[in-house]
DNA sequence: CTTATTTTTTAGATTAGTCTAAAAATATTT
DNA sequence: AAATATTTTTAGACTAATCTAAAAAATAAG
């Protein structure tokens, strides 16, 4: 049975290598998970001797197959409670994330299952992440990102790269929300800033934003 | 901000004290906890210093208001995600108690708030047992044990007071459930087992079992 | 009412997770 | 490629929750 603390690191080593077996530092993950790199230190070994992850001295950590299996079932259960909050309880996308947080390391097999019966087996959550299914196999969009777009090209809101309160309250105030179509109407020279066309309304956002948000050319 | 141990024994010591504020010994704490008496003793010592418990040294703990309260939030959250389970994901009454002991610790005002409107305000969990409001005020049902009433009389089942999964599974096999109606049909001299009528069918239980069952007379 | 038994507490150790400070390894710069 | 800077690990300490064994207090028994 895997610690709260062991399971955070693995799911946060998941999210460090962008769902790949590449291998993430140890200073990375101390700050991801707001803690310092000695504590990190001590926990890699630990997964390593569970064979988790693959770890050598110095050169950082990659999961294993069996450690990868396990981040994503934590991923899995994180994103369906997250569905739940949300299309259930009336949560925001943008209050989500801290609940989930705590529900996600609840331990129960028949739990998780029901739950993803009662939500109609979902396959995104609120931030349109997709959500793996119980053998650890996820499917990713092959999205693009907002400032990827060229003037005059056309996308549908699928996703956030940062899913960070703020950045979906940025969001939320301009009305931008998933499944939103956004047209590039033209990009400032000076700051790079993007004008973009969204229903009925114009507005302008920068850079750092546009890349932040996922879309599907239309 | 509590750690789990120290919520499970407020809960413990709610439970002991059979929801009042007398005290309680603390092998009888470590026993419910499955523990032991040292690792109890040290956990009043602190929840004494955070008034949550008066305690004087060998001579047992009683919840102080502010502890009361407290734990019967926590019940109050037990409960609420055991209607949840049976309700939304098809659990059974024997198989809720498990993963509600995981989930009353996740803390999240809103999200008990929501779940509670959700589930639509219910007053009861699964096994009858009353739901605190969110003030910590908790009604009990003025009930007689089924061991008490004569021969004759007619009970509806109300709740047990065993919530056991062996004793909900015992009851679940012989078709007694939540609403039933209960006649005494007669008590057997030898062993004091009770004769009872439910539905279209009689049948025999023990004493014991007979003491665990809570009904309103009829 | 003194002795024996039981209960409870204290003392001291252990484990898991965390930290700071120092040492070791790696990476960068000139 | 030598010196400097950065990253990572080790060493050692701390806290919280647990345990066993021993001491102290309360209760029960003769």
């Amino acid at each position: 049975m895997l610690s709260l603390s062991a399971e955070n690191h693995l799911k946060t080593i998941f999210h460090l290598s962008a769902g790949d077996l590449k291998s993430v530092t140890t200073n990375s993950i101390a700050d991801a998970l707001n803690t310092k790199a000695p504590s990190v230190s001590d926990m890699l070994k630990k997964l390593s001797e569970k064979d988790l992850i693959s770890y050598t001295k110095y050169q950082g950590s990659s999961l294993t197959d069996s450690g990868r299996k396990l981040a994503l079932n934590i991923i899995r259960k994180h994103r369906l409670w997250e569905v739940f909050l949300v299309e259930k309880l009336g949560f925001s996308w943008s209050e989500v994330h801290d609940v989930a947080e705590q529900l996600e390391h609840v331990k129960s097999k028949k739990l998780i299952k029901e739950l993803d019966k009662f939500l109609n087996y979902p396959t995104k959550d609120p931030h349109g992440d997709p959500i793996p299914n119980p053998a650890g196999f996820i499917k990713y969009g092959n999205n693009f990102l907002l400032s990827d777009l060229k003037i005059g090209e056309k996308g549908k809101l699928v996703g956030v790269k940062d899913s960070s309160s703020l950045f979906l309250q940025f969001l939320d105030k301009r009305k931008i929300a998933l499944g939103c179509v956004i047209e590039i109407l033209y990009i400032e020279d000076f700051d790079n800033s993007v004008h973009i066309g969204l229903e009925d309304t114009n507005l302008s956002i920068s850079l750092k934003s546009a890349s932040n948000i996922y879309v599907n050319k239309i």
